[in-house]
DNA sequence: CAAATACATGAACATACGCTCAGGTATTTG
DNA sequence: CAAATACCTGAGCGTATGTTCATGTATTTG
């Protein structure tokens, strides 16, 4: 054996001893993320990891705003905004509807801006 | 004037005579994000947008580990684990306390386990 | 129809990021 | 003390990503 005086880790291993007891989430917590579902979830992160996109999801939970003048908001490039809105709607974070020569961008639902404040309050400490 | 049938828009603008109305916010839903903001914002959903991150913390949800666990766990090498968690500590997402040469890790609070099931969740359509 | 407007898109470029690799520190062990 | 272990860190490399620029499409206007 070699449970020396320093093994005093919760489950009593020892990193070379580990490695086997895979168990596979037990009672009810989270379960360990399988790569396919971290790979998910990492994208979803990552489209509100962008200062632009969230600018961008904080004009809309105010109101519908099309792309012109959200650019003018943001004081950034029609592309660039349109750009951003594609990852947006990738994301099924936004809807639309076009009117005219104009589309107007809303929200896809509240979900997201329940996320948005979760957050916005957790950074203020 | 030029409002003409297309200005359906739920403002009534049209996008070259908007611009100039940045009114500051006015009830209590969300401020637009100044630049700022949004950056702060932004780094701290980037931290969670890695696949790798988020299964560290999936596994730190459930328990205490040391960062060679963490590394056999995940099949990755102990380098790739120990710079991840890095970036997890600069976020204050994780605390981590050492015994003898090993590092152990924890969650810094369930702040982010809620988050984090938030958002699984909500990937489940 | 021609010009203008609102928006979308692909290529290009600069930057950011995650992993590997090589090395370094601190602690334990023989 | 020398070797081994657990972890950390910087450089380097390939890939991903955000913006600009040029161009294309659809709609409106004169």
């Amino acid at each position: 054996m070699r449970m020396s005086a320093v093994d005093s880790s919760p489950s009593g291993k020892i990193c070379e001893t580990t490695c086997s007891d895979h168990h596979p989430s037990a009672a009810g917590k989270v379960d360990p993320l399988v790569m396919g579902k971290a790979q998910k979830m990492g994208e979803f992160f990552n489209v509100l990891s962008d200062p632009t996109r969230l600018r961008l999801i904080s004009l809309l939970a105010e109101e519908e705003f099309c792309v012109c003048d959200l650019a003018i908001q943001l004081e950034m490039t029609d592309s660039a905004i349109s750009h951003q809105l594609r990852a947006l709607r990738a994301a099924r974070l936004v809807s639309y509807r076009k009117l005219g020569r104009q589309v107007f961008y809303r929200l896809h639902d509240q979900h997201v801006v329940d996320l948005y404040r979760t957050v916005h309050e957790h950074l203020e400490e």
